[in-house]
DNA sequence: TATGAATGAGGCTTCATTCAT
DNA sequence: AATGAATGAAGCCTCATTCAT
């Protein structure tokens, strides 16, 4: 009887893989439906497992939210490190800082939810997180190390705060995605079909660096 | 008795005050705690009728939750629209349009937090009013027309899309409040201290001007 | 259809009889299996409304079992009070307070498992009560005056501390119910059929008058 | 590695041993919390084992407690066998009785709060129990032949009942502690001070005294 | 116009206990 | 002898909403 056999394996799985199932449609319904929207009898039904395995494994509701963001934020985080920089030059380097932002956001709708979420709940989670905050350190420095770059190299301007920077472009990446729903209500769709997102895209790559280049060429 | 009566007389106020006074109660609560996050119960108690009253006066949260956006919203149009850029020239306009926004929403963070809530439900309280659905048509005109002053001006470069325009500097006014708690959360406070603001208004400014203008001069 | 009548009035009650209706279920359970032990539904079962309206009229457990408590208390001093002391001789006030205490607690068993019960939770339930606390200053009072007119008299020792003397019988009276399981079981049921408990409260008496008189005279 | 070897010899430990541990950690949690207020979770936080041992050693959180019952009494009464009275005179023997008595409740305050939750729960365990009802034999001797001593001697009255007496000192002293929470809420803190309680147990002897001996002499 | 009382449905959480090795 | 993982049953509490006047 294989079947009996497979359902065996079945059975007791590896632990870490109850978590990890379980955390991942606690991530759907999180970023669907908020923190208090959420009922933890529908995630559960999302499982293989019972609605008690998320309390012997989270502690409690909010156990389980602070573990989808750590997990999500270290995604996120991983997705920025993927991106290698420093073997290019500092132009180029920005540009796909920016696209990448632009596009990570745009192909994770959910966790762009989610950080909105927690925007929401001032992010009282993610800092009460000591996992997230024990990333912070390294947080910062790889877009400063390419702004530092550009200066030796005489391409970007001085005076630039590379943390204004980090905040532009990836605020509006953010933005893009974050206020679809209400942007769209009030101006049209126009700005969402894949096109004019990719004009977008390319717009806000101009934008900074029309606003970072010491000599903006005539492509921008 | 006089007095007994006059202060009877006095007592329940005219009902379209006592609305109001629901509706800002309303408006400071779910921006707070969001719609799941507030409760009827307390939305009554920071008003001087009872909970009956909103049922009485909204039909039921959603009806109250309505207001309250529309409201809002109506307050956000009229802000924009005192701003008077028509008679000057479209460069200072445009500076006008970019720092009221941005002032706006530092003003008024609650609105910010009432429309990231809204964006996280899809903004379908948004689309389904008509009472803003009504203000649409008119919402994009200003800036157009700034745009093309400053393009028969030969002051702004050609094949710019206004709306794109101000969905940056809309867009980065408004991430600028909703998403301090998360960004100070990962990077620190130092963008958030007054004079800080002061510079990133500025940089802003700074950077849409260098993308609209033919040429940017040196001060900025 | 005068039963339909009577129902329409049984419907719904003078709000304080449902409180109150509600107290006295929840004394009951809260007095037969304590605090931990008693489940909301029950309580609910023995009225004639819904668990849900425990909650309305009391908050929550506690407030409930705050409820029942000071109710209680409110009883034991009402009884106290009711003892006329004043008008008769030191002597005989005595031997009625004592009396008083030890047939009060025989009386309302249910009254010492609830005080039994919250020093198991070291009175903090008591102690919070500001209802409870607010009776406090009067509660020495009465036996005081007794010794004092006794000690006028010279029929009373001095050097008595009446407080010592409340704690010696109200503490047997209280201990005789409290203990009665335990004791049962260690040391038979000899001590609590109706002679005996007769015999215990006189044996009480002759105790402490033995200690309270200047000349304990032949009948004790 | 014979140090890990070592290790691992002395790791798991007799299972005595961790049957004791278990009884401790269980008597102090079930003193302070009561039956259904004491969580096995937390019994077993307290040990060097698992809750799953818990079950392993005493079937289930009834046979925990029972075990933690006739511990707890075989202790008592091992305090009471201690005292040497039958070589000394019935004076003597009595007030020795009678400090012991006051003293080891003072001592073992967690003690008289299982007894009083026992008492809540009728003293159904105790009654349940073999282990203590085969001690029930011997328990009321020993007050018994003091007392008979003194009737011989003519130091102590005729007609009294050395079960009531012990009944009245060891209430009293039981009393003293399993009351002290809501004694101190409504009357004050005054009675529990190292020296109150010294003038306390003095009182409680000379009470006893004054009762049972034929002559109380003058310095009761 | 106004209201105190009532309620159903469902959410979060706890806890003793057992499973299968 | 020992154990990590799993679970069912049930308890407390919340909240939008309606009742009946």
């Amino acid at each position: 009887m294989p079947s009996a056999v497979a359902r065996k394996t079945n059975w007791k799985q590896d632990p870490e893989k109850v978590r990890q199932d379980i955390v991942v449609a606690a991530t759907r319904l999180f970023a669907e439906s908020g923190f208090n929207g959420t009922k933890l009898e529908d995630v559960a039904a999302q499982t293989d497992t019972s609605k008690r395995m998320i309390y012997y494994y989270f502690g409690d509701k909010q156990g389980l939210y602070q573990s989808v963001l750590e997990n999500v934020y270290q995604t996120i985080r991983e997705s920025e490190a993927s991106v290698d920089v420093l073997n290019i030059d500092p132009r180029a380097a920005l540009v796909k800082l920016i696209e990448n932002s632009f596009e990570h956001n745009r192909a994770h709708p959910e966790y762009v939810r989610l950080l909105m979420i927690e925007n929401v709940h001032q992010a009282k989670t993610l800092a009460a997180s000591e996992f997230i905050q024990s990333l912070r350190t390294e947080a910062k420095s790889v877009l400063e190390e390419v702004y530092e770059k550009g200066l030796e190299q005489g391409v970007f301007r001085e005076g630039i705060d590379p943390l204004q920077v980090r905040w532009m472009f990836s605020g509006l990446s953010f933005f893009n995605i974050s206020n679809k729903p209400s942007f769209s209500a009030l101006f049209g769709e126009q700005l969402y079909s894949d096109t004019e997102q990719q004009r977008l895209k390319s717009a806000v790559t101009q934008l900074v660096l029309r606003y970072v280049l010491v000599e903006p060429d005539s492509t921008l």
